[in-house]
DNA sequence: TTGTGACTGTAAGTCCGTC
DNA sequence: GGACGGACTTACAGTCACA
């Protein structure tokens, strides 16, 4: 089956909040968002907005495109499994 | 003043839609979405999610993240002018 | 430290128009 | 072809409590 965009955004950022040695309160607190959607982003529950996308990237020292293009990679390199 | 996010994907995606000869219709159509929020974001009005993110730049037959590399160079190249 | 349910508010996104 | 308005529905965004 074809991974979510969704779940695949969520393993990135979860990858580079550990890479940083964050906790996801800490990255909400940084971000000004709310820890519970930190989660729920990382288990690919939402679809977080551009400005969202941006705030993040910021706290996690990366910059957006570069952020994005590791989705990119994940998410377009998925074979069509069922 | 700091020109906003929203209004520099808006610029990008209109650049891009007009470089490829696209009505705001059928950006909307190829993209599954509404002719009124494509000129609402063209505009500057909204943040979009992801996903509309994704469905936009394929239509556009640009990479995601080629697409957040054009919106970082004109957003973090601002100077802070009051 | 994180996942999760319940809850609320606001913004994203759609659809109907007119100019 | 695009700006703009109004009304509407859905989903994102944020808060709190608890395991």
């Amino acid at each position: 089956m074809k991974r979510d965009l969704r779940s695949v955004f969520g393993e990135v950022i979860r990858e580079l909040r550990d890479a940083r040695g964050l906790s996801q309160q800490e990255l909400a607190d940084y971000s000004e968002t709310d820890r519970t959607y930190i989660s729920d982003l990382e288990r690919g529950l939402n679809y977080p907005s551009l400005n969202t996308v941006y705030k993040i990237a910021q706290v996690l020292e990366i910059m957006p495109h570069k952020l994005i293009e590791k989705v990119d990679k994940l998410y377009f390199s998925q074979t069509s499994v069922s």
